[in-house]
RNA sequence: GGGGUGGUAGUUAAGUCGGUUAUAACGCCGGCCUGUCACGCCGGAGGCCGCGGGUUCGAGUCCCGUCCACCCCGCCA
């Protein structure tokens, strides 16, 4: 085949996005895939893409009547090249693309190669099912909308690139393959060849290794990386995602956080153009989980939850009393009258269905009459002073719906969070194009675990606040962690903290976790040995990328800006991975597959 | 691990109470067309009704199983 010469001589001279009326009557060339074409014989239309735009061309014996008759064999997603004069379109323009007031008169068309009819329409909008979209990723990622949000993406990278090495922070790389450490997400393994009966562990997080950096002297580092968790996939969870890490030297909270609302400040600007003023809101995870009943809550809404537990333990309705009889709580979650009204009984009733996943045996709610009187089924049973306080307490009055959840407080505070963000939904309350950062501080270092023992509520590494110290042993469950996590419209899109940088708080840390000093050795030795040798007083944050990108391009699913995500089983449509493997490679790695 | 929704032409969907040849739109193929831009007009092709079994004279439709995709709970220090 001859050399051709669009590629070797002409050289494309734009991208199907950047003419303008300015450029009429120059001599373009524009290579691309056919969006669609238009054949009336003779005159052929052609829009041609690429990932800057689209710009139609024009085909006719009069122009060229060698391209025009090639131009009759183009159909959709052939990539061509086109030579051509640009041409003014007068009055009869195309509002709807940037270079719809001009065209192109064709007068050389090379075919670099043909397409067979794709599966799908390769435009913005379609209704394809994902599967199809996912097998076909190549396809799929021609188009428009998700290409935007790859641009968007890319400007992310160099955003916090630019940002961060301002900040005298270095990126540094650290290995995806490690050592295995229990507690947190479930890893991936990788089997050792060298070394039989040994695996490596992908990382989770390059957390132990940036808290290294810190002890090597690198002051502030930050990265880009992967990350590997082999969990059960979610819209918004994949088993291989982007954390954007930073850890700093000699830092308190506030340090971390302001350099965070630099980045995000100009992150904003820089990816969407947005303006977001700092510093962000504040708030502690005991005001969230009480107002909200999560720990990332939603301010472009307000609606906050109630505790009534103390008016309503010995309300004389039955529920309630026996809720808070076993310990646990009542939430009420007050809808104010426009909104309240608009919710009708069947709407109400099945708030019980809705919230059963949570492990709520229902929801209860009661229509608020003039007067303060109730109208539902806890209204007869519960006492008139119960009543009162509860009107009182949430401010209640005539035309508001209160909603009702008793059970233990993590249960009642999950669902009446859950609740809440549906009534938002469901009654329009969101506000859309807001950007609400909070911070969320003051977490529980530790939590319950199955067992009832204590687990760390983010890492074992996490500093308690000082303060809190002396209950370490005494009273686990009562000491706050220097840990904090940037929250963005509902979605946790950061989480850090101060680290424990003394060797005799980690060692206190790893007793309250019920680690021995030998187990935390085994586990942990070599971040403890480093530890050994002036390590400083350091902290971090990493941000889930993907996550970041996704409400950037305002997408719905992270899947909608990772290139190549897998589906919620953690395959690949395309390449078709996880597969089997021969036994041989099997031998080699000294394994046995249980069948 | 648990709950839910879906799977019919290339794509998106319809398909009644189990009953004749499984429909439509878009796309695709052929023809015509010099101003379209969701081009238009005429004609045409295209089906393992996810897969396996069962019930029945007869199954896209009913039953059992199974696979796949998506959503949610658990899980994600």
């Amino acid at each position: 085949m001859a050399a051709s010469e669009f590629l070797t001589t002409l050289k494309r001279t734009h991208t199907c996005g950047q003419l303008r009326a300015g450029d009429v009557g120059n001599d373009v060339v524009l290579m691309g895939w056919v969006d669609s074409r238009r054949d009336h014989g003779g005159r052929v239309f052609i829009d041609l893409r690429d990932r800057d735009g689209i710009t139609q061309v024009v085909f006719g014996p009069d122009y060229d009547a060698a391209a025009h008759a090639l131009a009759g064999e183009l159909r959709g997603e052939f990539c061509i090249g086109v030579r051509g004069k640009v041409i003014s379109r007068g009055t009869n323009i195309n509002p709807k693309i940037p270079t719809g007031t001009i065209e192109l008169e064709a007068t050389s068309l090379e075919i670099f190669s043909r397409s067979e009819t794709p599966p799908f329409q390769i435009e913005d909008g379609i209704d394809t099912a994902e599967a199809i979209r996912l097998k076909h990723r190549d396809l799929d990622l021609r188009r428009p909308e998700l290409q935007k949000n790859f641009i968007v993406r890319s400007k992310i990278y160099q955003s916090v690139r630019n940002t961060l090495t301002e900040e005298r922070f270095l990126e540094l790389e650290t290995p995806f393959m490690g050592k295995y450490t229990p507690g947190g997400a479930r890893n991936f393994l990788v089997p050792s060849r060298l070394n039989p009966h040994h695996f490596y562990a992908l990382a989770e997080s390059p957390q132990l290794y940036k808290q290294l950096f810190m002890v090597a002297g690198m002051d502030r580092y930050f990265q880009i990386v992967r990350c590997f968790r082999d969990e059960d996939l979610r819209q918004d969870r994949q088993p291989e995602f982007t954390q954007i890490d930073l850890e700093l030297s000699f830092v308190v909270e506030e340090d971390v956080q302001r350099v965070v609302e630099k980045l995000i400040v100009a992150l904003w600007k820089d990816a969407i153009g947005a303006d977001i003023t700092a510093p962000f809101q504040r708030m502690t995870y005991d005001e969230a989980m009480s107002k909200y009943g999560v720990d990332k809550p939603d301010l472009r809404f307000d609606l906050p939850l109630g505790d009534i537990t103390e008016a309503a333990g010995t309300s004389g309705f039955k529920v309630f009393d026996d809720a808070v009889a076993a310990g646990g709580i009542v939430k009420a979650l007050r809808i104010p009258a426009p909104g309240g009204e608009k919710l009708s009984r069947k709407d109400l009733d099945g708030l019980t269905d809705f919230a059963k996943p949570y492990g709520v045996r229902g929801v209860a709610y009661v229509r608020v009459n003039e007067g303060g009187a109730w109208q539902g089924a806890p209204a007869k049973a519960t006492s008139e002073s119960a009543r009162t306080a509860i009107n009182t307490r949430l401010g209640a009055v005539a035309g508001d719906v209160i909603l009702f959840v008793a059970d233990k407080a993590k249960t009642a505070n999950t669902t009446m969070g859950a609740i809440r963000l549906e009534m938002g939904r469901r009654l329009d309350l969101i506000q859309k194009d807001a950007w609400r950062f909070l911070w969320v501080t003051d977490f529980p270092l530790f939590e319950r675990g199955d067992a009832g023992n204590w687990v760390a509520s983010h890492h074992p590494f996490t500093s308690p606040k000082l303060e809190d110290l002396p209950h370490l042993e005494s009273d686990p469950g009562r000491v706050r962690a220097r840990a904090y996590d940037l929250v963005l419209n509902g979605n946790e899109i950061a989480g850090g903290s101060i680290r424990i940088h003394q060797a005799e708080v980690q060692a206190r840390a790893f007793r309250a976790l019920g680690l021995s000093d030998d187990e935390a050795r085994a586990k942990f030795g070599f971040l403890l040995e480093a530890f050994k040798y002036g390590p400083p007083p350091h902290g971090g944050i990493a941000f889930g990328l993907d996550r970041l990108a996704m409400l950037l391009c305002g997408a719905d699913s992270l899947r909608d800006v990772i290139a190549f995500p897998k589906t919620q089983k953690g395959t690949d449509l395309m390449t078709e991975a996880p597969v089997e493997i021969q036994q041989k490679q099997l031998d080699e790695l000294h394994i046995t597959i249980k069948k």
